[in-house]
RNA sequence: GCACCCAUAGCUCAGCUGGAUAGAGCGCUGCCCUCCGAAGGCAGAGGUCGCAGGUUCGAAUCCUGCUGGGUGCACCA
């Protein structure tokens, strides 16, 4: 149920009997035709800009035009007024009873605020994607939380989404890892070691230095690093991965799937998908001209393959062979995107730190050339996050020496606090992340605020409960919802009706924290009626000896905590039952 | 030098893809608990939407050019 999308297929409905009898012409595009919540609740309930976007076409005076779908308008149940207002849009007042029904539509409809809206369209969203050579820190953080949360609003959207993982163990930080993992092996054996420039001297590997001794002894102690190096690097990115995925665990972040960048190696993918570019005459022997105005000092002019990205958006082709022949980390990039368009997915989106920015058209580039330009690839940037303690910029980290992990974060201040904060802000904005702030108990902190909303309902229910009175949702249902008739408690049955509308808008802009700020408004509804019963006995929820009244004002508030359980559940974020 | 992202109230940020008088929190001023959680609520002050043009019925939103900030710029991944 979507009181939009209803109220805008009844406009259209109207515009094609007007049509019909004569008072529109014949032909008009009706795409551009909206209904939305104006900008001012007192205009009304929703405004439609259908005389405007039809007065020029239909070569008519947008105020004939509102004037006569007005009274078409009219003619439903279920629109009380229908006023021209401004330069032509038509305000439109709904009865009370639409939105009486909406909150038992909300309390029988456990799927309210899903959409089809995606059509059961194929989606890969990747995300997080980071090397795996040690624990993720704060920027996979947000990436982490952020494609998790953006795939979860396109499931609920009707989407059939894939969440994957690429795990980049085909390049030479894989051989660093082995190199480090080596020397916590010797470590293991009490040899004393030098790290090298460009190691990773985390903390982190001495465990996985002590289980390879556990595992193979010291048969490698002496040995050669031809000897070693392959099974290493299998068990040092195997070590790594578990980390990681043990990581995402403490953020509820769960895959779909793990793919192999090593695994496109041998098995011709790469091969393929570059022969598949060649046949669209956009793979090419040639040299580069070095970047202006930032000479690398050791540049010299070198003979490539090239992929002729150019012929689709990009700045410069790019190489997909080094001088010597081998693949540059381009190649399976693009072997990888290939593999997602020949596994059929409709739709890609890739999830990237802001640190990746200049591969985004390259990435384009490809998957446009791959697949003929029918598979759209979305790029999601997520900026940089500033951590703040005490409002002093904060830096360090127990474990890794370097950097904040995730796992700091998260046992700082908690899975549900670390998500609904990362998403309070557009993916494409610096995000500042204060210890102290994120976990306030006041009204500047919106991740506190949603949680006491959705508790204060628990609260009240506990305390309908303990009066004796029904509140199962079944009971809710078929309470007298007619009693619903005050403008404060109609308002908050509005900004539920928004809800389905929000997601279908959040979902076709990528845009999660949409979800966010929403859950915000509602929350913000809910406190401001609550607080309406210090002056107004007759609005607040519990109404002594009158069961009836107060299953209809229970019915209202409890639709809101299934709208806020639902929004947090997109958001990754548990829903809280009391706060403490 | 080039590309991408950003610029909205004193501060931190929204702004529903081109709609009406640009919104919220913090901070500031003044109010509201014999009452289901005041961990809240109400009201007020506060704006040349970085600057200059353009597109049209209509621009914070789209286009162009500037200014200022972030990121990235062969054979690393």
């Amino acid at each position: 149920m979507n009181l939009f999308a209803d109220i805008r297929g009844l406009v259209i409905a109207s515009l094609d009997a007007m049509v019909a009898d004569g008072t529109l012409p014949e032909g008009l595009a009706t795409g551009a035709v909206s209904v939305e919540p104006p900008r001012d609740a007192t205009h009304g309930d929703m405004a439609t800009n259908a005389a405007m976007v039809l007065a020029k076409p239909a070569k008519m005076n947008p105020r004939q035009i509102a004037d006569a779908l007005a009274a078409k308008l009219l003619l439903d149940p279920r629109v009380s007024a229908a006023e021209v207002a401004g330069p032509g849009f038509l305000n439109l007042r709904l009865e009370a009873s639409v939105w009486q029904g909406l909150v038992n539509a909300i309390l029988t409809t456990p799927t309210y605020g899903q959409s089809d809206l995606g059509q059961n369209q194929k989606m890969m969203v990747e995300y997080v994607s980071a090397n795996p050579t040690g624990p993720l820190h704060v920027g996979h953080t947000r990436g982490a939380v952020f494609g998790d949360a953006l795939a979860s609003l396109l499931d609920y959207a009707g989407y059939d989404v894939t969440r994957e993982y690429y795990i980049n163990d085909g390049g030479a930080q894989v051989d660093v890892l082995a190199r480090s993992v080596y020397l916590r092996y010797q470590e293991a054996h009490d040899v004393t070691v030098e790290w090298p420039e460009g190691s990773y001297p985390g903390d982190y590997l001495i465990a996985v230095g002590e289980a390879l001794k556990e595992k193979v002894g010291d048969k490698y102690l002496n040995a050669p690093e031809d000897e070693w190096l392959a099974e290493i690097r299998e068990y040092a990115s195997e070590a790594m991965m578990d980390l990681i995925r043990s990581d995402l665990a403490q953020l509820g972040v769960v895959m779909d799937s793990f793919y192999s960048e090593k695994s496109l190696y041998g098995t011709g993918l790469i091969e393929k998908a570059i022969s598949e570019l060649d046949a669209k005459g956009l793979i090419y022997r040639g040299t580069l001209e070095p970047p202006k105005g930032k000479m690398p000092e050791d540049w010299e002019p070198r003979e490539q393959t090239l992929f002729k990205s150019t012929a689709h958006g990009d700045d410069v082709d790019r190489p997909v062979q080094k001088s010597d022949g081998a693949w540059t980390y381009f190649a399976p990039d693009i072997a990888y995107h290939y593999g997602k368009v020949q596994r059929g997915f409709d739709q890609l989106i890739d999830v990237f730190g802001a640190d990746h920015g200049g591969y985004v058209k390259r990435m384009k580039a490809a998957v446009s050339a791959l697949s003929d330009g029918k598979v759209p690839l979305d790029v999601k940037l997520t900026q940089l996050v500033k951590l703040y303690k005490d409002g002093e910029p904060f830096k360090m980290s127990k474990r890794a020496g370097t950097f904040v992990t995730l796992r700091d974060v998260v046992d700082a201040v908690g899975k549900d606090v670390t998500r609904f904060h990362m998403l309070t802000r557009k993916n494409d904005a610096p995000l500042d992340f204060d210890f102290d702030k994120v976990t306030e108990q006041s009204k500047d902190n919106p991740v506190f605020y949603v949680q006491y909303a959705h508790a204060r309902v628990k609260s009240v229910m506990r305390k309908a409960v303990d009066a004796g009175v029904d509140v199962s949702d079944a009971t809710l249902a078929g309470a007298d919802l007619g009693k619903l008739s005050h403008d404060a408690e109609i308002a908050v049955a509005k900004k539920l009706a928004e809800w389905p509308r929000l997601v279908e808008i959040a979902a076709k802009g990528h845009e999660p924290h949409r979800i966010a700020f929403y859950l915000y408004d509602l929350a913000s509804d809910l406190h401001g009626l609550w607080n309406r019963g210090n002056d107004d006995v007759s609005l607040r929820f519990l109404q002594d000896g009158d069961n009836d009244t107060t299953q209809a004002k229970i019915a209202l508030i409890r639709s809101v905590s299934v709208v806020i359980a639902a929004g947090l559940g997109i958001l990754g974020v548990t829903p809280a039952e009391e706060m403490r």
